[in-house]
RNA sequence: GACCCCAUCGUCUAGUGGUUAGGACACCGCCCUUUCACGGCAGUAACCGGGGUUCGAGUCCCCGUGGGGUCGCCA
């Protein structure tokens, strides 16, 4: 009685990616995967003046970065080029064809009918009830407007058909079983009901999920940058996180747990725990699950997703052996920060040992004339550590703080500021082992200049 | 305006007639500490209002209020 689940994502090429729709795009990817189901990618470019393979760009590179991978649909921005599935075309522009032999149908039926030179749908006059899986059963009534004229366009003057047209038909054609989406459709999906009906066809379970507002609780509009999926690949959160945190915006798993990787979230997601009421989207709650998620990357994956963010701030990453990079950049791993901030976290280790700046701050704080013996003295005691390491030059900074009656912490920020510039970064001990001694001693002598 | 959806700490949420209303983020205090953090311990903080139903309502019903959505030959 149940067959299998397919489910689809059918966002239209706008130029960028919502937030809203990523979220969309995952609820469906997740009961996909969850129900072992196929999860499609339709592009609806019906209105051919505003789509560009560009904006398929966007969406199709939102997908990929967030690791939600399609069963069936397009496999480049091109609606020409090659797509995965039996079902295709997956762009409306490509599906004329299919439309205008379903206008037909309709017109054979005596349910479409021209007027004003667009073809009409003869709408039902009685209220539609719409089962919904998230909100449960809702009333649709005619509107004002519709008690008036119930009847709507499917095809355009212009010889194009309309969104609820193509939408259903699509549905339709592909086998769609459930169809999730935002409530700013519940109104749509009488028509969209009314439809199926008049193609003598089993409708798809309908489930409207709430919409994400911004912090204020106002609308999300494309000029909100929040709103927009790439700016958090810019700024650099890790994809796994933000699908993290989107799970978290209207779902909940029985237990509790808010860390969820993306296997635990396809085993616990489910429709029955989408609740009802629309969440506003808090930036600071993300950043916390990005931090959870980063400091428990393994070394690899984490190098992986760091370095194309060092390349991207300008820093010539392959002058440098590999290493070396690999060492600086596991110092801030713990630290969780976006990828983005991660540059002035490292910048030090990457410029030459006379060319680190100082920040006015910190030189005036730590590279105080009272400062200046004690780094001498510094210097001095680093030079007699074999190996250079970490938990040797720890144990000699605390000695000679000891030895000097001052607290370790007069000795820690002169050494910090002369070999990073800055009061704040990675553990001192670690990254002057990584910096290694010749340069820690060029550049404490430098500072004391 | 009409119709539809929604309403628990600042935020995301748990809760499905009987709970000291729980958790997470944020915030605050203390501890730890070489910076910033992390971590540990503790804390502040919520059922929108009014009527019902019931022995008993955060949980059910109605009204109001507030927020959101939809009313295109856009999607």
């Amino acid at each position: 009685m149940s067959s299998p689940v397919r489910v689809r994502f059918a966002p239209s090429p706008t130029g960028y990616l919502h937030i809203g729709g990523a979220r969309t795009a995952l609820f469906n990817w997740l009961y996909a995967r969850h129900h072992g189901g196929q999860f499609i990618l339709r592009v609806e470019d019906t209105d051919t003046a505003r789509n560009t393979q560009a904006a398929v760009d966007v969406i199709v590179e939102g997908l990929r970065w967030l690791g939600l991978d399609w069963d069936a649909g397009p496999q480049s921005s091109d609606p020409d080029g090659p797509s995965r599935g039996d079902r295709g075309p997956y762009f409306q522009s490509r599906r004329g064809q299919i439309y205008r032999r379903r206008l037909q149908e309709l017109r054979d039926r005596g349910l479409a009918y021209d007027r004003d030179g667009a073809v009409y749908f003869r709408m039902t006059r009685d209220p539609i009830t719409i089962p919904d899986l998230i909100v449960g059963d809702i009333i649709r009534p005619l509107t004002d407007r519709e008690q008036a004229d119930p009847d709507w366009v499917l095809w355009r003057s212009d010889g194009q058909p309309v969104f609820h047209f193509v939408n259903v038909v699509d549905d339709l054609e592909m086998g769609v079983t459930h169809v999730i989406r935002g409530e700013d459709h519940i109104s749509n999906t009488a028509k969209h009901l009314a439809l199926f009906r008049a193609f003598g066809v089993e409708p798809p379970k309908y489930g409207h999920m709430p919409l994400i507002l911004n912090e204020d609780g106002t609308k999300m509009s494309k000029r909100d940058r929040g709103a927009v999926v790439t700016n958090y690949q810019e700024d650099g959160f890790l994809p796994e996180a933000v699908l993290n945190y989107l799970s978290l915006l209207g779902w909940s798993p029985a237990d509790g747990q808010e860390f969820l990787s993306v296997a635990e979230l396809i085993a616990r997601f489910d429709l029955d725990r989408v609740n009802r009421s629309a969440a506003r989207f808090d930036v600071k709650k993300l950043e916390a699950l990005h931090f959870e998620h980063t400091r428990r990357l393994a070394p690899e994956a984490f190098l992986a997703a760091a370095v194309p963010y060092l390349w991207k701030a300008g820093v010539p990453v392959d002058t440098f052996p590999t290493g070396y990079v690999r060492a600086a950049l596991l110092t801030v791993q713990e630290k969780g920060k976006l990828f983005r901030e991660l540059l002035s976290w490292t910048d030090f280790y990457f410029v030459a040992d006379d060319t680190v700046v100082y920040e006015p701050e910190a030189q005036a704080k730590a590279l105080t004339p009272t400062a200046k013996p004690l780094l001498e003295a510094l210097v001095v005691a680093f030079g007699a550590v074999t190996p250079f390491s970490a938990a040797g030059l720890e144990a000699a900074l605390k000695q000679l703080a000891t030895q000097l009656g001052v607290k370790a912490g007069a000795l820690v920020q002169p050494c910090r500021v002369a070999c990073t510039g800055r009061l704040v970064g990675p553990s001192l001990y670690h990254l002057l082992e990584v910096l290694g001694s010749d340069r820690v001693r060029v550049r404490m002598q430098r500072a004391l200049k």
